[in-house]
Formats: structure tokens, C-alpha cells, sequence
DNA sequence: CGCTTTTGACCTGCGC
DNA sequence: GCGCAGGTCAAAAGCG
């Protein structure tokens, strides 16, 4: 089965207010490629929900890969964008940060469920950037590790700890879970983040891959793609 | 033919 | 005010 270790974080506006052009409210996902890349391929490429059409990518100062700025295809009225980076430490990690919201039902709701995101308990053990917790400062502490699954993982079964985000209900229940979460468990452990050094793996060889073609691959192309984070609903500030 | 990607240019905000 | 870096635009090329 090929799971996706996906971060979450809500960044509230006043976050990012000291930062460029972020006044908005952002959510930055950060997920974790494992094994099983070239299923992921085929998979996530029919399994699209939002489309993304690129609109330009521009290199990050301090990152060896480029940032990609992509925005919603679906509607040409929708202002949801999503900024997608490797991460400068660990390129098996995605770094996406969604901006603004689909003004428009997902196209493929009927077909639901097609997104299955998995509350894991820890929350210590991905290997999210330290240079991005240290850029989005404590907030960034308020992460949690979920795993995402195609409609195709049929071998999963459903139990507490999968739940399906099909609604902005369910999203909203998944923010709270979230939440719980995030005061109910330690910080993430930044020293182990800070001394974590990639093991020559499968995964490392698509990491390879994209040190390649950072942002030009047809499993990352085929990746940006994916519905994912289809679901997604970002929740308004007070 | 329509949509997406690529990519250089341009714009804008922030720090100094 | 200037320079830098991030973000967006838009024309050209590619693809199905």
C-alpha cells in the first residue's frame, strides 16, 4: 500500500503577516514520499480532482529547488493557488502551501469518497524541514501526521483512525481533531528533525530523481496533480 | 484546437 | 531610495 506521510498546519494570518506577500490564510501540507513511487504515478494521475495548471516556478533562495505557484484550472474564477517546494533537507518531502479557497464544489463530489486521510497519533515522526519550522516559527509546532490514500487502496480497512474528508463538516471535525491532537501530544522533536540524514533507499532513489529534474520529473508533475488534497478547506480566522 | 507547461520579464513588498 | 527575493504575467512551445 503506498502511503503518503503528509503534514498539516493552518497558518493564521497574523503568522504570516510578517512575511511577503502571505497576508492571506495559508495552509502548508508538507508530505512525505515513500515507497511505491511508480504506483503513486499511475494512480494519482487518474485520480485528479482540483486541477492545477502551473503558472510559474522560480527558484528559493536557500532551497536547491525551485517553488512551483500553481493555481486552481477548474474555475478561471477561482483564486485557490498552492506553492509546491521540495524540502531544502529532505527532498522526499513535498512542501505544499495552499492560498486562498476553491470558490467552486469539487468537480468530482458524486464520486466520493476518493480521499482518505489517516490520523496518525505521533506527530514526531516525519521529517519535517527544520529550516521551515524554524521559518514559520512556533506555530509550526502544530502539526500533525496524516496519511492520505488514493480511492484505489482498497486493502485499508476503515477504522477510528481513517476518516474521510468529504465535506466542509468533515473538515472542520478534522481541524478539531487536529487540534486535540496538537496539544495532546508532545512538540515535534526538533533535534532528531535537525540530525536527520537520508538512508540510501527506493525512496532516495526518486529523490535522486528530482535532484534531477526538480520540478520537471513525470512523477512529480504527475504528483502535483494528484487530489491529494482535494478536501482541503481552509478554515477562516476569527 | 484547446489546454498545460515552460521561462524570462516584470511587479511588488520588505529590509537596510 | 535601492537592492533583493518572492510572486505573477504572458508569450511560446509542447502535448493529447
Amino acid at each position: 500500500m503506498e502511503d503518503s506521510i503528509i503534514n498539516v498546519s493552518n497558518h493564521t494570518p497574523d503568522v504570516q503577516a510578517s512575511k511577503k506577500r502571505q497576508a492571506a490564510e495559508k495552509i502548508v501540507v508538507t508530505v512525505k514520499l515513500e515507497e511505491n513511487e511508480g504506483k503513486k504515478r499511475s494512480e494519482n494521475a487518474s485520480c485528479d480532482c482540483w486541477s492545477w495548471r502551473k503558472y510559474g516556478q522560480k527558484p528559493i533562495k536557500g532551497s536547491p529547488y525551485p517553488r512551483g505557484y500553481y493555481r486552481c484550472s477548474t474555475s478561471k474564477s477561482c483564486s485557490a493557488k498552492k506553492q509546491v517546494e521540495l524540502c531544502r533537507t529532505d527532498a522526499s518531502m513535498l512542501i505544499i502551501t495552499y492560498t486562498s479557497t476553491h470558490n467552486h464544489p469539487d468537480p468530482t463530489l458524486p464520486k466520493k469518497p476518493k480521499t482518505k486521510i489517516l490520523l496518525h497519533d505521533s506527530i514526531s515522526e516525519t521529517n519535517t524541514a527544520p529550516d521551515q519550522l524554524d521559518q514559520e516559527n512556533e506555530n509550526q509546532k502544530q502539526v500533525t501526521t496524516i496519511a492520505v490514500e488514493d480511492e484505489d487502496a482498497t486493502t485499508c480497512t476503515e477504522n477510528d483512525n481513517f476518516h474521510y474528508i468529504q465535506t466542509p463538516e468533515d473538515e472542520t471535525r478534522l481541524t478539531l481533531n487536529l487540534e486535540n491532537t496538537f496539544f495532546d501530544e508532545e512538540p515535534l522533536s526538533y533535534p532528531n528533525l535537525m540530525t536527520f540524514s537520508a538512508p540510501k533507499t527506493e525512496e532516495n532513489d526518486f529523490y535522486d530523481e528530482l535532484e534531477e529534474l526538480p520540478m520537471s520529473s513525470s512523477s512529480f508533475k504527475i504528483f502535483m496533480r494528484s487530489n491529494f488534497f482535494e478536501e482541503r478547506v481552509l478554515v477562516q480566522p476569527p
